[in-house]
DNA sequence: ACTCTCAACGACAACGTTGTCAAGGAGGGG
DNA sequence: CCCCTCCTTGACAACGTTGTCGTTGAGAGT
């Protein structure tokens, strides 16, 4: 009587249930506990309690990963940005994440720091990963290398066009936000105009420029290259370039701030050399947020729908996920101008409810 | 002369090429090719070229899935915030996803917007997509639902403690922080300070009120129940907040605003009555962000190190994952007090490079 | 010539699911 | 009584890897 046959099939031992164990249990087959876990009809009532019961004793959770596999679907889907640290972009993830979230799908963040290296790298890890989509603030560079793998996956950018390559895009109206921009500051008497901008390369970038100049041109103002500053990366950056513009003999009278962070380095500049916005110096930006309404003047800008950015690029991955023949269509979202004081307009912050009638009190 | 046997083995059709595509291609078994991909030894160089010769040739990626499910292993740590918009959170996940990514790990992200049932629900999300770590700002409400859990997945927590729940946390200095921050105000000579929070159960928040508390009460002065409002979860509300503040038959001499978001609506409130800081009211804040250093009179906050509180939490998750043995520790983080204008100091702002000698234009 | 070692490689099972197909029994209609 | 249908259930393979173990053959040592 040999001790043959005498498997060690101990599942006792502290390993994480499966579906196995769940059935084992139970007395029934693999598939009627797969059966029960996801709905499926085909189980009796009686049979359905015992299972739900066994998954409950035994602290049973389904393990994506072996789904995945079979079913060959992640629900997850990857986010590549530059930097979740800038607001503009965490907000954009931020609806991105509400509308995977709605339809049950999980995201995975990565930063690529404007470096395409990096973009790329995340792309494969992503790829590899299988994620049954991908959204892509493209990084500088070209987006060539995507050739290939967008035949395999649905894919997506956001804020920017990718470079040598055409996919599907959600953007805002660069060109013409600038433009009604600068024709305000126009509007207001200024001519020395300054263009200060993270990087003239950046096809948002080029936009807005293009929007700026446009403006300049028809009204006839020459635009002297020194006004034009390029490289401003960094609120710091921003904030040297801003001096530059200053030691030059013929000061800009206005600065337009190509992005969030340009902005906020043009206003640290300026603080410190104690000159009056707008008195001394004009200064409006593209892109919105919390603090441009609390500066003093508050900020004039362009307001970008950063969220909706976000929410419409998921929609679109997503319906191209069910339906992989869409086109690559283009989604330009609209901006707006938001006039404060920083452009030399007369600052009227609205009145809100609690100040009806109760601003006496110093 | 039967077809029985022609099999439809047929692997020409589009597909993404398996391990199996390329051994066949090259002649060789699964485990070969395998061994390539994996850089084992046990391979001549000779059919490492060839095999990686196919690799190349078939476009060949590996499926992390399937690997993950046979390794136990997913490269990927999940992280629950409450929201990402919030640059204090973005700051934290950038530590943290920068640490993943120097260990080649990615990073799931999810926003909890303080809702315990969110969270809950992630949690659950996160472990059956198998990541290999947790790393959680715990939403109020009890964590003792982790319990179970906590013995099978290294689990950090950041900025706050978990309640009915204890494990690893990283977290700053809120109390002390809080403490000096208040008596610099007292110093000041203030006595009417009003306490302003997003949400008092918030350990966080209960620490910096306890500290501000201790430094009122060594100062032997009474703290008003009115002065110390709660509930301010959005600017606009703390905004609201602000305002009730000041319908106050005694108004607050200075406030404490115990977040950024807070600060943000305390602002606000404050430039819509046209009271100027800190001549008519004192503002200090809990949370350094670029643009406290940005308004008119600049920000005294206490500095948190936002992204050093993601790296930790990164570093300990990691150190768990390897050895998980270890003790649930605590890693407290220093914070500063930075003094600038808006608590009553003379501000004076540090000079930078680019003003040496150059501040006489105006 | 024989054994021994070691390098190179392969067959097979397993990771945890789910889709496919088929079996078994109950019930209804002729 | 038989056939057909429907409901419930289960066996098996497959998803794409990798760990285990075994096989083969060349070369070294005696």
């Amino acid at each position: 009587m040999s001790r043959r046959g005498c498997l060690r099939k101990d599942n006792s031992s502290r390993r994480t249930p499966t579906i196995r164990d769940v059935a084992q249990a139970v007395g029934v087959s693999l598939k009627t506990v797969s059966r029960v876990i996801n709905g499926d009809k085909g189980v009796s009532a009686e049979t359905r309690k015992r299972v739900l019961a066994a998954i409950e004793a035994l602290g049973y959770r389904p393990n994506a990963l072996a789904r995945s596999l079979r079913g060959r679907k992640t629900y997850t889907i990857g986010v590549i940005i530059t930097d979740i640290t800038n607001g503009f972009f965490s907000t954009i993830v931020r609806g991105i994440e509400d509308e995977a979230f709605a339809r049950n799908y999980s995201v995975l963040v990565a930063n690529s720091d404007e470096l395409l290296e990096k973009e790329k790298l995340y792309v494969c890890i992503f790829v590899e990963k299988q994620v049954d989509g991908l959204i892509i603030v493209p990084a500088t560079g070209s987006q060539e290398y995507l050739r290939d793998l967008a035949s395999h996956i649905p894919l997506v950018f956001v804020d920017r066009p990718p470079r040598d390559f055409s996919g599907p895009v959600v953007q805002v109206e660069n060109r013409e936000g600038a433009y009604r921009l600068t024709r305000h500051l126009l509007e207001h008497g200024f001519e020395r105009l300054a263009f200060l901008a993270s990087d003239l390369r950046l096809p948002t970038v080029q936009e807005r420029f293009a929007g700026f100049r446009k403006a300049m041109d028809e009204a006839g103002i020459v635009l002297h290259p020194e006004m034009v500053k390029d490289g401003a990366k960094t609120i710091h950056e921003a904030y040297r370039k801003t001096h530059e513009l200053f030691v030059l003999p013929l000061r800009p009278q206005a600065i337009f701030a190509a992005n969030n962070l340009v902005v906020q380095g043009v206003l640290k500049a300026i603080r410190e050399r104690n000159l009056r916005i707008p008195q001394d110096v004009a200064v409006v930006g593209f892109d919105d947020f919390e603090m441009a309404d609390l500066v003093q003047p508050r900020l004039t800008v362009v307001a970008q729908p950063a969220y909706a950015l976000g929410k419409e690029a998921a929609v679109l991955l997503f319906s191209r996920m069910t339906c992989p023949s869409l086109a690559g269509e283009t989604v330009v979202l609209p901006v707006e101008v938001v006039l404060r004081g920083s452009c030399g307009c007369e600052d009227a912050p609205q009145e809100e409810m609690f100040l009806k009638g109760v601003r006496s009190s110093t």
